[in-house]
DNA sequence: TCGTCGCTGGAATATTTATTCCATTTCTGG
DNA sequence: CCAGAAATGGAATAAATATTCCAGCGACGA
C-alpha cells in the first residue's frame, strides 16, 4: 500500500511536481506547506543546499523535509531532490534556446511580448548604466545629510510619484520620520513652510521636470532646508538648487522611461540611511 | 608557502577557475589532466556529483579528485565544487560580468556603497530572472483580457502600491479609465460593487500579502469581473483567485526586495494594454 | 642499474549529511 | 473538555561522502 502509493505518487519531473505541490497546498500540514511555499520560491536553494542548510532557510526541521519528500511520495529528502537538481541540469543547456525562442516568439508576431522584451531590455540597462556611472562620493554625501535630517520631505509628482511612494513605505518600515508631499490639494505650502534647517527632502524629477516639484525644491531651498534631489541632468532645475543631487539615466523603450533604476537607488537610498542612523545611534 | 600559494591560487569565480586550468592544462600529471578535461566538458556533473560518481565517470579515483582541487589551490574537492555549483546558481546573461564590476566597486567602498551595490545586483537579478521565467502565455492572456476591460480597478497597497501608482499614471497618459483603490479611506467597497462583467482589475500583492488586497480581489472575483494579478508565488491567494497571473520573483538585499522587475513587468503590461487596443480600434 | 622523487590506486578514516525514532505538542471530533 | 490521531522538534542513528594515508609503481637522473 504504501510502497504502492510511492510508486504511483512520486512524479519524476519537476513539472509534475510543481502540479502536485500546487494541489496538495491546502490540505498539507503547517510546516509541510511551509516548505512547500519555500521550495516552490527557491528552488535553486533545493536543488544545491543540504537538508540542514535548506531547513534553516526554510525555518524548519531537517526531519520535516524528509517527511514532506515522503509525504509526496518520494523515497526520501534525496529523491525529491534529485527533481530540483535534474531540472536545473536541463535548464542549463537551455537558455541560449529560451532567448532564441522569445526572440523567435517577438518575430512570429506577439507584439505583446516584444513589449514586454524591449522594457525588461531598458530596466536591464538603465541599472547597468547606474552601476556605471554613479558617484559614490555624492551618494555617500546625500545618505549622511539625510541621516541627519529629523524629518524628511519626500516631493515627486506624475511620473516620479511611485517613487515617493515607495520611498514612504520604506521610510515607515524603518522608523524615519517623513513627510509626503502631493497628498492634500493645496496645504502643500503651509506644510513646507514649517520645515526647519534641521530636516531636509528628497526631491525626485525627470525631464520634462513638474513645475510643482521644482518649485517646492527652491521653497525648501530658500528655508535653509537641505535638499537631495534625484534627476536625470546636471542641467536639471532640480540639480541647481539641491544641495546634493544624484544622477539616474534611464534608458527609455517607445518612448516611455523606465523607472528601475531609480527605484533600486531610492531603495538603496532609503536602507543606507536607516543604517546610519543606527550606526551613529550605537556610537552615540 | 602551501598556504600562501593557495590564498594566491585558488579562483573563486568560475572564468578565473577556467583560465586557470587551461593555463595548467600542459604541466598537469596525467591523472589530473584527465580531471580536468573531464571537469571543463562536463561541468554540470562535476556540480551536482558526488566524488565518487565524478571520479567513475572520468575514470580516476575520487583521491583524485582531491588532490586536483589542491593541486590548484583549494581547500579540497567540497570546496572546488562550489566554484562549479555557484556558476549554475548565478547562470543567467551577463550578470556574471555585472557582479563582478559590483563586486570590485564593493571592496574599495563604504558601507554606503556596498548598499547600493547591494540593491544594484538585487535589482539586475530580478530583472534576469523574469526574463528567464516569465510565461508568455500568460502575458499575452493577461493583456487581452486588459485589453478589452471598459474600466480597470488597481489594487494594491503598502510595498506594491507603487506599482499601481505608476500603473495609474500610465493608463492616465494612455487614457485608459482606471479607478486607483485605497485611496479615500472607507470607500472602496461601494467603489469596487460597482465593478461589472465588463470591467477587469490588476491586483498586486508579494508576501506577506496584504489583507485588504486579497479582499479586493475576492470580492470583484466574485462580482464575475476578471481579475489579472501580479505576486511571488503559485500559492499566493492571489494566485487562486485571480482569472490570470503572472510570477515575478524578485531578488532580495539585506531583507528588502526589489521592486525593479515588477516595475518594468508593469510598465511593459499597461503599454502592451494600450497598443493592443489601439491596434483593435484601427480594425474595428 | 640503482636510487630518488613524484604520481597513482585503493583502502582506512574522518566528516558531513540524511534519516529514523520517540517524547511532546497541536489539532480534531465527539 | 477530553480522548485519540496527526504533526512536530530534536536528539540518536545510519548512510553517504570526502579526505587522508600509505604502499607500490614508474619516470628520470646519476
Amino acid at each position: 500500500m504504501d510502497a504502492e502509493d510511492r510508486m504511483e505518487r512520486a512524479p519524476r519531473d519537476f513539472e509534475a511536481l510543481r502540479g502536485l505541490i500546487l494541489n496538495r497546498r491546502k490540505e498539507l500540514p503547517k510546516r509541510l506547506a511551509q516548505v512547500a511555499v519555500y521550495a516552490l520560491d527557491h528552488p535553486e536553494e533545493v536543488a544545491f543546499g543540504t537538508a540542514a542548510s535548506i531547513a534553516q532557510a526554510a525555518d524548519v526541521q531537517p526531519s520535516t523535509l524528509v517527511r514532506f519528500a515522503q509525504h509526496l511520495g518520494f523515497d526520501g529528502f534525496s529523491d525529491l531532490q534529485g527533481i530540483f537538481r535534474n531540472r536545473l541540469k536541463e535548464r542549463t543547456g537551455n537558455y541560449e534556446e529560451r532567448l532564441a525562442t522569445i526572440r523567435a516568439t517577438t518575430k512570429q508576431g506577439s507584439e505583446d511580448i516584444a513589449i514586454l522584451n524591449g522594457f525588461l531590455g531598458a530596466a536591464s540597462q538603465s541599472i547597468d548604466k547606474l552601476v556605471q556611472t554613479v558617484n559614490p562620493l555624492r551618494f555617500e554625501r546625500a545618505t549622511a545629510l539625510l541621516a541627519d535630517a529629523e524629518t524628511i520631505y519626500l516631493i515627486a509628482r506624475r511620473r516620479s510619484y511611485p517613487i515617493a511612494a515607495y520611498l514612504a513605505y520604506a521610510f515607515g518600515k524603518m522608523k524615519l520620520r517623513y513627510v509626503l508631499t502631493g497628498s492634500m490639494a493645496g496645504l502643500d505650502p503651509e506644510m513646507l513652510a514649517m520645515a526647519t534647517e534641521r530636516d531636509a527632502a528628497i526631491a525626485v524629477s525627470f525631464s520634462p521636470y513638474a513645475p510643482s516639484t521644482i518649485e517646492q525644491a527652491r521653497q525648501l531651498g530658500a528655508l535653509g532646508v537641505p535638499v537631495v534631489s534625484i534627476t536625470d541632468n546636471a542641467f536639471s532645475p532640480l540639480a541647481e538648487c539641491a544641495e546634493e543631487w544624484l544622477e539616474v539615466a534611464e534608458a527609455d523603450f517607445a518612448g516611455f522611461r523606465s523607472l528601475s533604476a531609480s527605484m533600486a537607488l531610492c531603495m538603496a537610498l532609503s536602507v543606507a540611511v536607516a543604517e546610519r542612523r543606527r550606526r551613529h545611534a550605537a556610537q552615540g
